[in-house]
DNA sequence: GTCTATACCCCGATAGAC
DNA sequence: GTCTATCGGGGTATAGAC
Protein backbone atom coordinates (compact mmCIF):
# COMPACT_ATOMS: atom_id res chain seq x y z
CA UNK A 1 0.00 0.00 0.00
CA UNK A 2 1.66 3.30 -1.06
CA UNK A 3 2.21 6.54 1.08
CA UNK A 4 -0.44 8.38 -0.12
CA UNK A 5 -3.09 5.42 0.00
CA UNK A 6 -2.28 5.18 3.86
CA UNK A 7 -2.82 8.88 3.87
CA UNK A 8 -5.97 8.83 1.94
CA UNK A 9 -7.22 6.04 4.36
CA UNK A 10 -6.56 7.32 7.99
CA UNK A 11 -7.96 10.63 6.49
CA UNK A 12 -10.98 8.52 5.78
CA UNK A 13 -11.00 7.54 9.83
CA UNK A 14 -10.31 10.49 11.11
CA UNK A 15 -13.05 12.42 9.48
CA UNK A 16 -15.28 9.37 10.33
CA UNK A 17 -14.20 9.92 13.54
CA UNK A 18 -13.71 13.64 14.17
CA UNK A 19 -14.57 15.52 11.18
CA UNK A 20 -13.05 18.14 8.92
CA UNK A 21 -12.37 20.51 11.64
CA UNK A 22 -11.46 18.44 14.20
CA UNK A 23 -8.74 16.44 11.86
CA UNK A 24 -4.90 17.96 11.61
CA UNK A 25 -2.93 16.78 9.46
CA UNK A 26 -0.42 16.43 12.03
CA UNK A 27 -3.20 13.39 13.74
CA UNK A 28 -2.99 11.97 9.75
CA UNK A 29 0.42 11.97 9.40
CA UNK A 30 0.95 10.07 12.57
CA UNK A 31 -2.12 7.57 11.55
CA UNK A 32 -0.54 6.86 8.26
CA UNK A 33 2.81 6.46 9.61
CA UNK A 34 3.76 9.33 7.20
CA UNK A 35 6.00 12.65 7.71
CA UNK A 36 5.32 16.36 7.18
CA UNK A 37 7.36 16.42 4.09
CA UNK A 38 5.51 13.08 2.84
CA UNK A 39 1.94 14.40 3.10
CA UNK A 40 2.81 17.90 1.72
CA UNK A 41 4.31 16.02 -1.06
CA UNK A 42 1.67 13.75 -2.47
CA UNK A 43 -1.04 16.42 -1.32
CA UNK A 44 -1.29 20.05 -2.02
CA UNK A 45 -3.03 20.25 1.90
CA UNK A 46 -5.28 18.94 4.20
CA UNK A 47 -8.53 20.30 1.88
CA UNK A 48 -6.79 18.12 -1.17
CA UNK A 49 -6.17 15.03 1.24
CA UNK A 50 -9.86 15.52 2.72
CA UNK A 51 -11.21 15.59 -1.24
CA UNK A 52 -9.50 12.14 -1.96
CA UNK A 53 -10.65 10.66 1.35
CA UNK A 54 -14.55 11.92 0.91
CA UNK A 55 -14.59 10.85 -2.49
CA UNK A 56 -13.36 7.17 -1.88
CA UNK A 57 -15.64 6.76 1.20
CA UNK A 58 -18.71 7.95 -0.80
CA UNK A 59 -17.62 5.44 -3.77
CA UNK A 60 -17.53 2.71 -1.34
CA UNK A 61 -20.51 3.37 0.47
CA UNK A 62 -22.06 3.69 -3.11
CA UNK A 63 -21.13 -0.15 -4.08
CA UNK A 64 -22.62 -1.58 -0.46
CA UNK A 65 -26.04 0.19 -0.77
CA UNK A 66 -26.29 -0.74 -4.73
CA UNK A 67 -25.58 -4.30 -3.41
CA UNK A 68 -28.44 -4.33 -1.02
CA UNK A 69 -30.55 -2.50 -3.79
CA UNK A 70 -30.34 -4.24 -7.05
CA UNK A 71 -29.32 -7.79 -5.84
CA UNK A 72 -32.48 -10.48 -5.89
CA UNK A 73 -35.81 -10.05 -4.37
CA UNK A 74 -38.96 -8.48 -4.54
CA UNK A 75 -39.29 -4.61 -4.21
CA UNK A 76 -39.74 -4.70 -0.67
CA UNK A 77 -37.67 -7.43 0.30
CA UNK A 78 -34.89 -5.48 -0.95
CA UNK A 79 -35.60 -2.09 0.71
CA UNK A 80 -35.38 -4.20 4.03
CA UNK A 81 -32.19 -5.79 3.04
CA UNK A 82 -30.80 -1.90 2.65
CA UNK A 83 -32.68 -0.83 6.24
CA UNK A 84 -31.85 -3.64 8.25
CA UNK A 85 -27.96 -4.27 6.79
CA UNK A 86 -25.43 -4.43 9.88
CA UNK A 87 -23.89 -0.80 10.65
CA UNK A 88 -21.68 0.38 13.15
CA UNK A 89 -24.73 2.45 14.48
CA UNK A 90 -22.10 4.30 17.39
CA UNK A 91 -19.67 5.45 14.94
CA UNK A 92 -22.24 7.25 12.83
CA UNK A 93 -22.68 7.16 9.28
CA UNK A 94 -18.71 8.22 7.15
CA UNK A 95 -20.63 10.32 4.72
CA UNK A 96 -23.67 11.69 6.81
CA UNK A 97 -20.96 12.83 9.46
CA UNK A 98 -19.72 15.11 6.98
CA UNK A 99 -22.98 17.34 6.70
CA UNK A 100 -22.02 18.54 10.12
CA UNK A 101 -18.99 20.15 9.18
CA UNK A 102 -19.50 23.75 8.15
CA UNK A 103 -16.15 24.27 6.46
CA UNK A 104 -17.22 20.79 4.21
CA UNK A 105 -20.90 22.74 3.64
CA UNK A 106 -19.18 25.73 2.47
CA UNK A 107 -16.91 24.09 0.45
CA UNK A 108 -18.42 23.34 -3.12
CA UNK A 109 -15.81 21.00 -4.05
CA UNK A 110 -16.06 18.81 -0.37
CA UNK A 111 -19.85 18.74 -0.30
CA UNK A 112 -20.11 17.75 -4.29
CA UNK A 113 -19.12 14.22 -3.46
CA UNK A 114 -21.37 13.93 -0.41
CA UNK A 115 -24.28 15.70 -2.08
CA UNK A 116 -23.65 12.75 -4.96
CA UNK A 117 -23.92 9.90 -3.11
CA UNK A 118 -27.20 10.79 -1.21
CA UNK A 119 -28.83 12.09 -3.82
CA UNK A 120 -28.41 8.79 -6.15
CA UNK A 121 -29.32 6.71 -3.05
CA UNK A 122 -32.68 8.78 -2.75
CA UNK A 123 -32.70 8.32 -6.23
CA UNK A 124 -31.99 4.81 -6.31
CA UNK A 125 -34.77 4.33 -3.48
CA UNK A 126 -37.09 5.89 -5.16
CA UNK A 127 -36.34 3.85 -8.06
CA UNK A 128 -36.97 0.36 -6.16
CA UNK A 129 -40.18 2.03 -4.35
CA UNK A 130 -41.51 2.60 -8.21
CA UNK A 131 -40.67 -0.86 -9.06
CA UNK A 132 -42.77 -2.35 -6.11
CA UNK A 133 -45.21 0.21 -7.30
CA UNK A 134 -45.24 -1.34 -10.87
CA UNK A 135 -45.27 -4.84 -9.67
CA UNK A 136 -48.47 -4.78 -7.68
CA UNK A 137 -46.34 -5.01 -4.66
CA UNK A 138 -46.76 -1.49 -2.70
CA UNK A 139 -49.89 0.72 -3.02
CA UNK A 140 -50.04 3.21 -5.89
CA UNK A 141 -51.01 6.02 -3.30
CA UNK A 142 -47.60 6.32 -2.46
CA UNK A 143 -45.86 9.21 -3.48
CA UNK A 144 -41.97 7.34 -4.65
CA UNK A 145 -39.90 10.19 -3.98
CA UNK A 146 -41.58 10.85 -0.19
CA UNK A 147 -40.97 7.11 0.52
CA UNK A 148 -37.42 6.88 -1.11
CA UNK A 149 -36.46 10.01 0.80
CA UNK A 150 -38.07 9.08 3.86
CA UNK A 151 -36.06 5.31 4.24
CA UNK A 152 -32.98 7.36 3.64
CA UNK A 153 -33.22 9.73 6.52
CA UNK A 154 -34.33 7.03 8.71
CA UNK A 155 -31.17 5.37 8.60
CA UNK A 156 -29.22 9.12 9.09
CA UNK A 157 -31.72 10.09 11.58
CA UNK A 158 -31.29 6.36 13.24
CA UNK A 159 -27.44 7.50 13.37
CA UNK A 160 -28.02 10.44 15.21
CA UNK A 161 -30.94 9.34 17.90
CA UNK A 162 -28.43 6.23 18.67
CA UNK A 163 -25.43 8.73 18.93
CA UNK A 164 -27.42 10.95 21.48
CA UNK A 165 -28.65 8.02 23.36
CA UNK A 166 -25.09 6.12 23.44
CA UNK A 167 -27.02 3.36 22.31
CA UNK A 168 -27.77 1.27 19.05
CA UNK A 169 -31.50 0.90 20.18
CA UNK A 170 -32.78 3.78 18.64
CA UNK A 171 -31.31 3.11 15.47
CA UNK A 172 -32.65 -0.28 15.29
CA UNK A 173 -36.31 1.10 16.62
CA UNK A 174 -36.08 3.60 13.34
CA UNK A 175 -35.43 1.29 10.89
CA UNK A 176 -37.61 -1.25 12.38
CA UNK A 177 -40.30 1.85 12.14
CA UNK A 178 -39.35 2.23 8.65
CA UNK A 179 -39.73 -1.62 7.71
CA UNK A 180 -42.97 -1.46 9.38
CA UNK A 181 -44.63 1.23 7.40
CA UNK A 182 -43.25 -0.41 4.28
CA UNK A 183 -45.22 -3.26 4.95
CA UNK A 184 -48.10 -1.56 5.64
CA UNK A 185 -47.80 0.32 2.32
CA UNK A 186 -47.67 -3.50 0.81
CA UNK A 187 -50.21 -4.64 -0.89
CA UNK A 188 -51.67 -7.69 1.29
CA UNK A 189 -50.78 -11.08 -0.66
CA UNK A 190 -49.29 -9.36 -3.43
CA UNK A 191 -46.31 -11.14 -3.60
CA UNK A 192 -47.54 -14.71 -4.81
CA UNK A 193 -51.61 -13.59 -5.93
CA UNK A 194 -50.74 -11.08 -7.88
CA UNK B 1 -29.69 40.98 29.78
CA UNK B 2 -26.62 39.94 31.33
CA UNK B 3 -23.22 39.05 30.58
CA UNK B 4 -23.41 35.48 31.09
CA UNK B 5 -26.33 34.97 29.51
CA UNK B 6 -24.90 36.77 26.29
CA UNK B 7 -22.38 34.50 26.84
CA UNK B 8 -24.40 31.69 26.69
CA UNK B 9 -26.39 32.59 23.75
CA UNK B 10 -23.30 33.31 21.61
CA UNK B 11 -22.21 30.12 22.25
CA UNK B 12 -25.57 28.42 21.58
CA UNK B 13 -25.30 30.22 18.27
CA UNK B 14 -21.84 28.90 17.33
CA UNK B 15 -22.54 25.31 18.94
CA UNK B 16 -25.56 25.45 16.24
CA UNK B 17 -22.97 26.96 13.17
CA UNK B 18 -19.89 25.05 13.92
CA UNK B 19 -20.14 22.42 16.58
CA UNK B 20 -17.64 22.39 19.67
CA UNK B 21 -14.78 21.51 18.31
CA UNK B 22 -15.20 24.69 16.06
CA UNK B 23 -15.84 26.92 18.45
CA UNK B 24 -13.65 28.75 20.28
CA UNK B 25 -13.41 30.99 23.60
CA UNK B 26 -12.51 33.64 21.63
CA UNK B 27 -14.73 33.51 19.01
CA UNK B 28 -17.79 33.51 22.08
CA UNK B 29 -15.92 36.66 23.53
CA UNK B 30 -16.41 38.55 20.29
CA UNK B 31 -19.88 37.27 19.75
CA UNK B 32 -20.98 38.06 22.92
CA UNK B 33 -19.16 41.25 23.44
CA UNK B 34 -17.43 40.18 26.67
CA UNK B 35 -13.48 39.94 27.24
CA UNK B 36 -11.57 36.85 27.97
CA UNK B 37 -11.82 37.29 31.68
CA UNK B 38 -15.36 38.39 31.84
CA UNK B 39 -15.88 34.69 30.42
CA UNK B 40 -13.44 33.29 32.85
CA UNK B 41 -15.12 34.88 35.79
CA UNK B 42 -18.40 33.46 34.88
CA UNK B 43 -17.60 29.95 33.67
CA UNK B 44 -14.44 27.84 34.41
CA UNK B 45 -14.38 27.03 30.91
CA UNK B 46 -15.49 25.97 27.30
CA UNK B 47 -16.66 22.80 28.74
CA UNK B 48 -18.71 24.95 31.28
CA UNK B 49 -19.96 27.25 29.32
CA UNK B 50 -21.15 24.86 26.79
CA UNK B 51 -22.77 22.82 29.05
CA UNK B 52 -25.25 25.67 29.80
CA UNK B 53 -25.68 26.14 26.14
CA UNK B 54 -26.90 22.65 25.70
CA UNK B 55 -29.29 22.83 28.23
CA UNK B 56 -31.08 25.98 27.36
CA UNK B 57 -30.77 24.54 23.96
CA UNK B 58 -32.90 21.65 24.45
CA UNK B 59 -34.83 23.05 27.01
CA UNK B 60 -36.36 25.27 24.58
CA UNK B 61 -36.46 22.54 22.08
CA UNK B 62 -38.26 20.44 23.88
CA UNK B 63 -40.84 23.21 24.80
CA UNK B 64 -41.64 23.78 20.92
CA UNK B 65 -41.95 19.73 20.54
CA UNK B 66 -44.52 19.54 23.32
CA UNK B 67 -46.56 22.74 21.72
CA UNK B 68 -46.95 20.54 18.65
CA UNK B 69 -47.82 16.99 20.33
CA UNK B 70 -49.93 18.41 23.62
CA UNK B 71 -52.01 20.74 21.53
CA UNK B 72 -55.23 20.06 19.89
CA UNK B 73 -56.23 17.70 17.81
CA UNK B 74 -56.06 13.92 16.80
CA UNK B 75 -53.06 11.70 17.11
CA UNK B 76 -52.77 11.90 13.40
CA UNK B 77 -52.83 15.75 13.00
CA UNK B 78 -50.76 16.33 15.92
CA UNK B 79 -47.91 14.06 14.52
CA UNK B 80 -48.15 15.60 11.21
CA UNK B 81 -48.01 18.97 12.86
CA UNK B 82 -45.14 18.17 14.36
CA UNK B 83 -43.77 16.90 11.05
CA UNK B 84 -45.02 19.67 8.76
CA UNK B 85 -43.60 22.35 11.55
CA UNK B 86 -41.54 24.89 9.44
CA UNK B 87 -37.93 24.50 10.37
CA UNK B 88 -34.79 26.40 9.54
CA UNK B 89 -33.46 23.43 7.61
CA UNK B 90 -29.90 24.16 5.91
CA UNK B 91 -28.69 25.21 9.19
CA UNK B 92 -29.32 22.11 10.82
CA UNK B 93 -30.86 20.72 14.36
CA UNK B 94 -29.24 22.49 16.97
CA UNK B 95 -29.29 19.34 18.88
CA UNK B 96 -28.94 16.79 15.84
CA UNK B 97 -25.74 18.37 15.64
CA UNK B 98 -24.14 18.08 18.62
CA UNK B 99 -23.97 13.76 18.03
CA UNK B 100 -21.69 14.46 15.40
CA UNK B 101 -19.47 15.96 17.77
CA UNK B 102 -17.26 13.40 19.36
CA UNK B 103 -15.53 15.87 22.78
CA UNK B 104 -19.86 15.69 23.21
CA UNK B 105 -20.13 12.03 22.49
CA UNK B 106 -17.20 11.55 25.01
CA UNK B 107 -18.44 13.35 27.72
CA UNK B 108 -21.32 12.11 29.83
CA UNK B 109 -21.99 15.58 31.30
CA UNK B 110 -22.01 17.32 27.94
CA UNK B 111 -24.16 14.23 26.36
CA UNK B 112 -26.89 14.12 28.42
CA UNK B 113 -29.03 16.64 28.28
CA UNK B 114 -29.05 15.87 24.36
CA UNK B 115 -30.24 12.04 25.48
CA UNK B 116 -32.45 13.02 27.44
CA UNK B 117 -34.13 15.49 24.97
CA UNK B 118 -34.35 12.91 22.25
CA UNK B 119 -35.53 10.52 24.96
CA UNK B 120 -37.96 12.01 25.88
CA UNK B 121 -39.44 12.91 21.94
CA UNK B 122 -38.95 9.53 21.19
CA UNK B 123 -41.60 8.78 24.26
CA UNK B 124 -43.29 11.10 23.55
CA UNK B 125 -44.09 10.55 19.93
CA UNK B 126 -44.87 6.86 20.86
CA UNK B 127 -47.83 7.83 23.26
CA UNK B 128 -49.12 9.81 20.80
CA UNK B 129 -48.88 7.11 18.55
CA UNK B 130 -50.37 4.83 20.92
CA UNK B 131 -52.99 7.17 22.23
CA UNK B 132 -54.02 6.96 17.82
CA UNK B 133 -53.87 3.12 17.98
CA UNK B 134 -56.58 3.45 21.57
CA UNK B 135 -58.79 6.27 19.56
CA UNK B 136 -59.13 3.06 16.61
CA UNK B 137 -57.63 5.88 14.11
CA UNK B 138 -54.05 4.21 13.70
CA UNK B 139 -53.83 0.66 12.64
CA UNK B 140 -53.50 -1.46 15.89
CA UNK B 141 -50.34 -3.50 14.35
CA UNK B 142 -47.73 -0.61 14.08
CA UNK B 143 -45.48 -0.87 16.77
CA UNK B 144 -45.43 2.25 18.19
CA UNK B 145 -42.02 2.41 19.77
CA UNK B 146 -40.60 1.78 16.71
CA UNK B 147 -43.10 4.57 14.78
CA UNK B 148 -41.91 6.97 17.19
CA UNK B 149 -38.44 6.78 16.51
CA UNK B 150 -38.61 6.47 12.86
CA UNK B 151 -40.80 9.98 12.85
CA UNK B 152 -37.91 11.43 15.27
CA UNK B 153 -35.56 9.73 12.80
CA UNK B 154 -37.30 11.52 9.77
CA UNK B 155 -36.69 14.49 10.70
CA UNK B 156 -32.69 14.74 11.79
CA UNK B 157 -32.42 12.03 8.96
CA UNK B 158 -33.84 15.10 6.79
CA UNK B 159 -31.64 17.62 7.56
CA UNK B 160 -28.51 15.25 7.31
CA UNK B 161 -30.26 15.05 3.39
CA UNK B 162 -30.80 18.68 3.04
CA UNK B 163 -27.89 19.99 4.19
CA UNK B 164 -25.68 17.19 2.13
CA UNK B 165 -27.97 18.51 -0.98
CA UNK B 166 -27.61 22.30 -0.01
CA UNK B 167 -31.26 22.73 -0.26
CA UNK B 168 -34.32 21.97 1.71
CA UNK B 169 -36.21 20.08 -0.39
CA UNK B 170 -35.03 16.12 0.64
CA UNK B 171 -35.76 17.04 4.05
CA UNK B 172 -39.34 18.04 2.63
CA UNK B 173 -39.67 14.52 0.49
CA UNK B 174 -38.28 12.88 3.77
CA UNK B 175 -41.34 14.15 5.99
CA UNK B 176 -43.79 14.10 3.55
CA UNK B 177 -42.74 10.55 3.14
CA UNK B 178 -43.08 10.55 6.94
CA UNK B 179 -46.80 11.86 6.53
CA UNK B 180 -47.80 9.41 3.70
CA UNK B 181 -46.70 6.36 5.75
CA UNK B 182 -48.55 7.62 9.05
CA UNK B 183 -51.35 8.30 6.86
CA UNK B 184 -51.26 5.03 5.07
CA UNK B 185 -51.50 3.45 8.84
CA UNK B 186 -54.86 5.18 9.21
CA UNK B 187 -57.92 3.43 9.78
CA UNK B 188 -59.83 4.61 7.05
CA UNK B 189 -62.54 6.88 7.91
CA UNK B 190 -61.83 6.48 11.71
CA UNK B 191 -61.77 10.41 12.62
CA UNK B 192 -65.39 10.24 11.64
CA UNK B 193 -66.91 6.74 11.73
CA UNK B 194 -65.09 4.98 14.83
C1' DG C 1 -16.67 42.15 37.20
C1' DT C 2 -13.64 43.31 33.67
C1' DC C 3 -9.10 44.32 31.79
C1' DT C 4 -4.37 43.24 29.89
C1' DA C 5 -0.38 40.31 29.88
C1' DT C 6 1.50 36.04 29.52
C1' DA C 7 2.14 31.05 28.84
C1' DC C 8 2.42 26.93 26.22
C1' DC C 9 1.03 24.15 22.71
C1' DC C 10 -1.13 23.02 18.28
C1' DC C 11 -2.62 24.41 13.50
C1' DG C 12 -1.60 24.49 8.60
C1' DA C 13 1.83 25.42 5.58
C1' DT C 14 6.51 26.44 3.41
C1' DA C 15 11.65 25.98 2.71
C1' DG C 16 15.36 23.63 1.70
C1' DA C 17 18.61 19.75 2.86
C1' DC C 18 19.31 14.92 1.86
C1' DG D 1 10.15 10.97 -1.65
C1' DT D 2 11.12 12.00 2.89
C1' DC D 3 13.36 14.69 6.57
C1' DT D 4 13.92 18.64 9.80
C1' DA D 5 13.55 23.55 10.61
C1' DT D 6 10.88 27.38 10.70
C1' DC D 7 6.89 30.47 10.38
C1' DG D 8 2.75 33.37 11.78
C1' DG D 9 -1.46 32.60 13.90
C1' DG D 10 -4.90 30.78 17.03
C1' DG D 11 -6.59 27.69 21.00
C1' DT D 12 -7.35 27.41 25.93
C1' DA D 13 -6.25 28.89 30.17
C1' DT D 14 -4.03 31.46 34.24
C1' DA D 15 -2.23 35.66 36.77
C1' DG D 16 -2.73 39.71 38.63
C1' DA D 17 -3.93 44.73 38.09
C1' DC D 18 -7.86 47.81 38.34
Amino acid sequence: MSTADRLIDATRELLWERGYTGTSPKAIQQRAGAGQGSMYHHFAGKQDLALAAIRRTTARMREVAQADLAGPGSAVERIERYLLREREVLRGCPAGRLTQDPDIVASAELRAPVDELFDWLRARLTAVVAEGQAAGELSASLDPRAAGAVIAAAVQGGYVLARAAGTAEPFEQAVRGAVGLVRAAAVRGAATTN
